[in-house]
Formats: structure tokens, sequence, C-alpha cells
RNA sequence: CGGGCCGUGGCGCAGCCUGGUUAGCGCGCUUGCUUGGGGUGCAAGAGGUCGUCGGUUCAAAUCCGACCGGCCCGACCA
């Protein structure tokens, strides 16, 4: 292609709106433009890169049997009433009527639909197993999109299902596209990690997220340095950090003392002169409309999920202040367990055991010392803590790190829950009719590219690698006045095409910065200079990475930098092999 | 859902507080010349309902109100 035909409309400054490298890099490169908030237009470069992870994807998928289709956008209500999720999903569906008035949604995803397809086509267990997928856009109206393309309204989705007779076949399922994922993002340059995760609206039981460690990413993970543990913040378990302080071994009983005005932990702290470790944190919550006391480490955190599924429902929030006044006739900072009736205590397993401890005394302006769970209140014990960075692994005993990560894939187990809500059945062996259960697999495609590119840039723009970037190579003759430079351009530029190379051909009348500028923005990992050298025979193949210059020959420049695409691109494939012959202690 | 910030040629901004000629600057764009290895220089141009609606005023980009749009932070941290 020859650059001076292209719509490359690349920004010499920085967009206003952009704050993470990604999003003001696809700006100014030209690879995207906002039409709304979350929703964006991909440009020549952009869409050019996304069929490239497409194809990727493709072959992956392909190559573990599952079948390509495309399956409508536009959703009747009715699928999404049968399993439950029109109510659900809430405010993240966007929904509309026809002209008859009737209910309609854009799909946020395709389990519903899936399931309506397969349990009209699907009669016998011979037909089992099947894998379905489609790239197709999905919509989400987030409360807050952000970030660029990381959080977006609109986006393109990888989504498969598979369908199986029983958990050996859906484990096999799963275990396929697991290996497929970690083979995709191999291919596509990226450095993950595949983590456990939960679940969320998509229900099931087993699913691993996977996540490319980065800090402009949304999630956060809990990563062993040692033995390999990897679980997302929501779900992660660990060993907390022993108390800053032990425990007073004395025999005592709860005893009011004045803390005026103390309300938070840190001023509490800073009062009593204990650290955090030693006060217990009590936080009312209410769930289904119930008042709920949760106790806490003082330097530990709730984790919402992690009290979800203690508490089985996800309508849960914190009291209002007038509530908490109401309920333990104190205010919010001042309140705790002891004395409470009436009120069920959930404790996190962090307070078994410890004693004379510090909380609120359901009085303003005073709290409590030598308060001892077990003895001075009763409370129901689970894991309710937020793993935080420098805790113990459960596993190994090892530091455990908390990284901030992008969510690129995530895989689900989903067992019989749509199945079964939507009556998806086969006859087994037997002439018996019986669910099939049913596994769902999704892939962000743009996370893809914007994770790369949050990977992989510098001062000057992208570095994209060779596999996903919109051209392998750009050529570069430095002035296009120049005729023997523009005659060496074009022969090169048809060398490289008959060589299969995906090259761009920079002919515009610019001068040698605007070009290397450019080049460098938009991320094209080789670049082939043609300038000075050429008097000699030569031109110049440099690495957009890391800048490594070559010369070479002008009639062995197309073959050299084949070679060097084909190398990374094995080097690329050789990951993915290791990956997959590799596979991951978290999974099975 | 709570909080903060911002809407002025394609992009980045100034002007607004203290209302008053023809609304500026840089980049980009067009034409010509120039230059030719990291965003060349010179010259001449084109391009703006100042987000929308309403109000105040002799007069509104500027003051007031509502609305629309965008960005950021938070949404357990007691």
């Amino acid at each position: 292609m020859y650059w001076s035909r292209l719509f490359i409309p690349t920004l010499r400054e920085d967009p206003a709106e952009a704050e993470i490298a990604s999003h003001r890099l696809l700006l100014r490169a030209g690879y995207i433009r906002q039409l709304a908030a979350g929703v964006y237009s991909y440009l020549y470069l952009a869409h050019r890169s996304l069929r490239k992870i497409m194809e990727i994807v493709r072959q992956e998928m392909d190559a573990i049997g599952a079948q390509e289709m495309l399956l409508p956008a536009l959703h009747p209500a009715e699928l999404w009433q049968e399993s439950g999720r029109w109510d659900l999903m809430g405010d993240n569906m966007f929904r509309l009527k026809d002209r008859f008035g009737r209910d309609l949604c854009l799909g946020m995803t395709h389990e519903e639909v899936m399931t309506a397809l397969a349990r009209g086509e699907l009669r016998s267990y011979r037909q089992l197993p099947q894998i379905w997928y489609q790239i197709q856009t999905k919509f989400r109206d987030e409360p807050r999109p952000r970030s660029g393309l990381l959080r977006v309204r609109q986006f393109l989705m990888k989504d498969s299902y598979s369908f199986d007779l029983g958990p050996e076949g859906l484990e096999i399922s799963y275990q396929k596209h697991y290996r497929a994922y970690c083979r995709i993002f191999h291919r596509c340059g990226l450095k993950f990690v595949a983590v456990e995760a939960h679940s969320g609206a998509m229900g099931g039981t087993e699913s691993h997220e996977f996540m490319v460690p980065a800090d402009a990413g949304e999630d956060s993970i809990a990563l062993c340095t040692q033995c390999g543990y990897a679980a997302n913040l929501e779900k992660a378990s660990s060993r907390p950090v022993p108390p800053a302080v032990a425990d007073p071994d004395v025999e005592a009983a709860p005893e009011e003392f004045p803390t005026p005005g103390r309300k938070t932990i840190a001023e509490v702290a800073e009062f009593t002169g204990l650290p955090e470790s030693s006060l217990i944190k009590t936080l009312v919550m209410v769930v289904r409309g119930e008042p709920v006391l949760v106790l806490l480490r003082g330097d530990h955190a709730l984790s919402q999920t992690k009290f979800e599924a203690a508490v089985g429902t996800s309508e849960f929030r914190p009291a209002h202040p007038d509530e908490v006044r109401q309920w333990l006739g104190a205010d919010v900072g001042f309140v705790g367990p002891v004395g409470v009736r009436g009120i069920p205590v959930l404790a996190d397993e962090a307070l078994r055991g410890r004693k004379n401890m510090v909380c609120g005394a359901n009085r303003n302006d005073y709290h409590l010392r030598h308060v001892t769970p077990g003895r001075d209140f009763q409370a129901e014990y689970r894991d309710l803590r937020e793993v935080v960075d420098g805790d113990t692994c459960l596993r190994c005993g090892s530091r455990l790190e908390v990284k901030r990560a992008i969510e690129v894939g995530h895989i689900f187990k989903l067992g019989y829950k749509y199945s079964e809500s939507m009556g998806l059945r086969v006859l087994n062996e037997h002439g018996r009719e019986v669910p099939v259960i049913m596994g769902s697999y999704g892939i962000g495609l743009e996370r893809i590219l914007t994770a790369a590119v949050e990977l992989y840039h510098d001062e000057d723009g992208m570095a994209l690698p060779v596999s996903i970037a919109p051209f392998e190579a750009v050529i570069t003759p430095v002035n296009r006045a120049d005729e023997s430079q523009w005659a060496a351009a074009e022969q090169l530029y048809n060398e490289c095409r008959q060589l299969g190379l995906d090259v761009l051909l920079d002919d515009r009348d610019e001068r040698a910065g605007v070009k290397f500028k450019d080049a460098d923005l938009i991320g094209i990992p080789y670049r082939v200079t043609i300038g000075r050298k050429l008097a000699e025979g030569k031109v110049e193949i440099v690495e957009r990475r890391t800048r490594a210059t070559e010369e070479v020959a002008l009639e062995q420049a197309a073959g050299r930098l084949q070679e060097k695409v084909r190398q990374q691109r094995e080097w690329l494939e050789q990951q993915a092999e290791a990956a997959v012959s590799q596979p991951a202690a978290t999974v099975g």
C-alpha cells in the first residue's frame, strides 16, 4: 500500500481526553476516533490490526474443532427472561422496543441465543460434543466507560460455547479452550497470566481469566512469586501477614474508654498508639433489607465478592448512617459487636483466635479494649478479606504480589445453568433425556490490541508485535524527490510483496523526520530506510522496538526482511508451543 | 449512583474573573517558492452559529439558569 493514498490521520499533539498510553497513542496514530462515550470507530490501521488478531483467533479456534457462526446482535426479551437474566443484567443491558412494542435488547453475550439454537437442533448425545463460536459486536451499557478501548459500550468479542454430555466432556472442552487461549495470546505477543476467577453474572462453577499485567488495567490480581498461584483479587485467598504486635496476654473484660471524635480506624490507631491490626473494623451491611455486622481486622478490607458468596446474594449495601444509629445506638465509627442482639455477625478468619482487641463501644466517642472474639461476642467466621500485596500464599508460603491487569479473555464452566433454565436436553445412550452441560469462552479483541499497546510503547509511539501490527514493515525513501531512492523503494516494495510480506510504502513527499516520526508512532515493527547509503547500494533495516539497525544491500533487503519477520513469528509460535506443552498449575 | 473538571475553526489551547471594534495563538490544511536523514524555512490564503436553549443587559464567548455532550476520581475503607 502507498501511504499517500491511505487515510492515516496522525496527530502531532496528544488528544486532551486521553489519559492512558494506549488511548493516547491509538488516537494519535490514527487508529481510532471516538463517536460517543465508550463508542469508537476503528479506522484503517486499527481494522487491519484487528483483522490479524481475528485471523489468529480463527486459526486457533478452528484448530480445536470449533465451528464459526454469526448470530444476531438483536435479541427478543423472551430468551433473556427464560434464563432470568433480563432482570439480572439491569441497566447494563441496552433495551429497545420494536414498532409493535415488543421488548428487545442488544446482545451483551450469547449464552441465551446459543442455547436457544442448540435446543432446537441438538437431539442426541451422538451429536455431542459441539463447540460453536462467533466473532461479533457486543453491547454493554457500562456505568462508566473509560480508558479508551479498555472499557467501552460496544466491542468485538470472540465468544464460543461448548455443549457436552457430562462433566468429563466439559472438562475436555474447557481444557481445549484454555490451551487455545494460551496459544492465541502468545501468538499476539502478549505477556499474560491465567488466573482463577469469579463467575459473576455468567453463573457456573469454575472460571479462569486471562490477564495481562499492566498498570492501566482495571482488574487486580494476586500472583504468587514462587508456585504460580494466580487469582483475581475478587477470588484470591491468602494468609494475612501477622498482626503488627502480639495481643496483650492478660485476662481482662471489655472496658470502655473515651475516643472523642476518633471515627476511622486510622484515627483510633493513632489515638491509642496501637497498630491497625490490633483493632476490629466493624462494617454494617444491609442484606436484603436486614442488617448484618461484618468484622475485619483493622488493616484489612472487605472483599465484596467473598461477602456476596457468604450471604448468598448480591442484594447488599453499606448501611446508611441513620440506620446504623437506629440499630446500634451509635454512629458509624463507634460501633462494634459486643452486646449486639438480633443482628447476625460475620467475622473474617483473621480474627479467629485473637484476643484483647479494640473495637467500637456502640456509644459515641467511646471504644472498647480487651475485646476477645468468641468470649465477648459470637460470630460466624468466613474468609471475607481482600488479599493485599505482601500476604502469604496459602499453597507454598511465599509472598503474594497484587498487580493491576487487563482482562483479555475469560472462560467459564457454565454447568447446567442455561440448559436447565432454557430446556436444552438430548437423549443419552439409554434413551433418557438429560440436560447438556455447557461452557462459555470469551476474548475481547480490541483489548488484545489495547493491551499490546500498553505493553509495547515508548515516547515515540507504539511498537506492536509483528503478528498484530497493521503492517509488517514500512519502506521509507528519505527523499521522495531523489529518483534513484524512489526507484529503489518501488523495487524493494515489489520484491517484498512477491515474498508475501505485508509492507507499506511511505511515498509521501514529506521530509525524512516526518516519515520517521509517523512510522514510529503507528508502531510498524520494521522500517527500511532508503537514503544516503543507497550510493553504496545499501539500505537500512531498523527494528522499531530496539532501534537496532542493520545495513544490507538493496538486492538482499527483501529477503533479509522476510527472514526477520519469520524469526519474530517463529519466536511467538515457540512461546505458544511451550505454553501448551506445559499447562499451568492452576488448571483443572 | 456520589464528587470534580471541561465544551471556543480538524487538533491543542488563550480570551471569560473585570460584558463593548473585525474572537486570537500554535499545529494541521490549501497555493507558491524553499529544504531534503528525526515534525525545514518564507510568503499568501481558506476555515469559527464560541455545545444547545432560555434569561439579564443598549450590548453576551464573557454574567445567570436549565439542558446536552465529554473526561477524570470514587462508589467497603466506617
